[in-house]
DNA sequence: CTGAAAGCGCTTACAG
DNA sequence: CTGAAAGCGCTTACAG
């Protein structure tokens, strides 16, 4: 038996052990559904357990079996642009990463792991620090894109497993993330071809975002091979938020540009600032303009006119995150916790689909929704 | 200095501690930001610490100062009623819940806290050693409501701080939630006085939720109060989903059943599903029916019709419930990690607002809106 | 099947 | 300002 006092403090695996008349190895074994204890053995701690209320401490126990069993995901906190308060709701709570979490945290459950979020916000001067605090709660990290750059993602890898996310890409780390290329290529074809527009456009989202990078280079680029024309530069800079995509349109049309036929958005949120924008002048989308988004949120197919988008496995692609970080964190040989020096294995690109729906000219969907006129 | 080995697994504070020519103390103390080390000392630290890519082990340091730094959030899954899929996003992706733990998250930043997120099914066998496992990786626990009977509640509170949110209700713990009462009182004054309605419904959520019981017991009683009829019973028994709101319209409409002039819901999410089941047979909202939510989730504003409902201040919601917790975790005297006994320092009532927008028959707002028609 | 004991990686009085 | 040492509450070989 052991000498510890058991105060008012929480209960401790001693308490237990003390009350049940058995050592804290046997109350562990019990603890952790070993099979050795034997009945009568596991009833009386089993007893003293609930008579105390007793909690195991997981810093403890993570401390001793060297396993936290959580995993980090931080993201980025967004602001959009100012516009009169109008898309503030939808900026913060119908994000792309919200779905990715929850794609992440139902496949953790199943393993016996939990998710420790945390957003930054990429201006602190003290990233470094808050992002070493976090790792060090948990047994490995998923970063989102847009919190660290490049180099400060190789440098955390160095000592903790890192999968980056949707975009995100540092030295040595895996990278899991939806196909932007051949989808963007797609949506050039439909539009150039199937509608026929001549002069288009991209409006990017975060210039150093990869997934940005990817969807205007093969967007310009198929729409260019096809005998199309697209415009770009610093006009079109958007920041994947609605705000953002207001501010364009705003300033293209005050000062008195000529809109190209279709605008593809670098995702959905920028899309959905679009259509407003040009709404509050007056032009119809699609009948003047085409728009099209990328990530197919659930709010797409409820916009009036409903947005033709490419959907991506969002879910899937944080399921696939967790699983790939599990194994890099229980592989047992360490040279295997690093991720494998092969770009195919260290980039997981996850299929995606382009969803026609209204907004760059295809006939509406037949079925009933509230979000439009009553029939 | 210490004779441990730096082999292949990751640096710790004596590996530090050796390349720095300093004992584990001074590392320790740099490492917190204590000001006594001198310059020289901390210059030197700091140096081996980046070289190595030091990361300090949470477990190691909550076990040895007691404090974790990470608070548990714990809430419900919601599969809504199966109605097709047409509402499947929605119902997992609009939440209160997601709401209030963006409110925690933002608040728990500041104080240096990560929020340790899980997702239970209520009808897990093994729910309470789930939870356990959870607390037992936290300071301080949050219970969405729906997560565990009050027994359970109970239980788990005579052990690690627990502020309960938005209905849930257990014995001795605080509870943060919005003003149900006044707020559904003042709606059915609004329906009855304003409107003219004379015979209306309450749409209950989850029969077992505080909350619910609380809205439909204040509207009922109000409309009863002001000479009008509220049809009640199992009829209109939801369960907070869309789809939920769904099945009972269709299941009316199906029995032949007149419906009353307003509806009232136990959410936003019930409403949208009831204004959906309403259009699908060709009845207007509100010049057939009108129909009101409770939250005032973003969604709500871009209905057609806008949703008239009731604001609850969900991020203050959170915050609250954060900021409770921390001073229960913080406190130095035992007594006072325990819940006050006084009812009214255990229950922190935020207030609410009724939002008149379109659905209970006021006029439209004349503000231009993607998810309208345009004008 | 069970117990004594070492050890996980930190923090923090306590000396100096 | 700095270091040696105890201790946080578990898990897990190692004996028996």
């Amino acid at each position: 038996m052991d000498a510890r006092a058991s105060s008012g403090a929480a209960p401790t695996i001693y308490d237990v052990a003390r009350r049940a008349g058995v050592s804290i190895a046997s109350v562990s074994r019990v603890l952790n559904g070993r099979d050795n204890p034997r009945p009568a053995t596991r009833d009386r701690v089993l007893k003293a357990i609930s008579e105390l209320g007793f909690v195991p401490d997981g810093a403890a126990r993570a401390l001793s079996s060297r396993l936290k069993q959580v995993v980090g995901v931080v993201f980025r906190r967004v602001y959009g642009i100012d516009d009169g308060g109008i898309f503030e709701d939808e900026s913060e709570s119908l994000l792309f990463g919200d779905q990715i979490n929850r794609g992440i945290e139902i496949v953790a459950q199943r393993r016996g792991y939990d998710l420790l979020v945390s957003s930054v916000n990429i201006d602190e001067h003290t990233l470094p620090n808050r992002i070493m605090t976090i790792a060090g709660k948990c047994d490995g990290l998923i970063l989102h894109d847009q919190v660290l750059s490049p180099a400060g993602i190789a440098n955390i890898a160095r000592t903790v497993p890192v999968v980056t996310l949707a975009g995100a890409e540092g030295g040595n780390v895996v990278n899991v993330r939806g196909d932007s290329a051949t989808s963007m290529r797609e949506m050039a074809r439909h539009l150039v071809q199937d509608h026929g527009y001549r002069r288009l456009a991209y409006i990017a989202g975060h210039a150093d975002s990869p997934d940005n990078i990817v969807r205007g280079r093969n967007f310009t680029a198929e729409v260019q091979r096809l005998g199309g024309e697209c415009l770009t530069g610093p006009a079109w800079q958007g920041d994947y938020s609605a705000g953002g995509g207001v501010q364009i349109v705003r300033g293209l049309i005050a000062l008195g540009a000529t809109l190209p036929r279709a605008i593809a958005c670098a995702n959905d949120q920028t899309a959905l600032g679009v259509i407003y924008a040009l709404a509050e002048h007056g032009l119809d989308v699609p009948g003047d303009v085409a728009v099209t988004g990328f990530d197919d949120l659930p709010f797409a197919r409820h916009l009036r006119p409903q947005l033709t988008t490419v959907r991506q496995p969002i879910r899937e692609i944080g399921a696939k995150a967790f699983e790939v970080l599990h194994s890099m964190i229980t592989a047992d040989d360490p040279a295997l916790a690093a991720p494998p020096s092969d770009s195919a294995s260290r980039n997981f690109v996850l299929p995606t689909q382009l969803i026609r729906r209204e907004s760059c000219g295809c006939p509406p969907d037949p079925s009933p929704s509230v979000w439009r006129q009553i029939p």
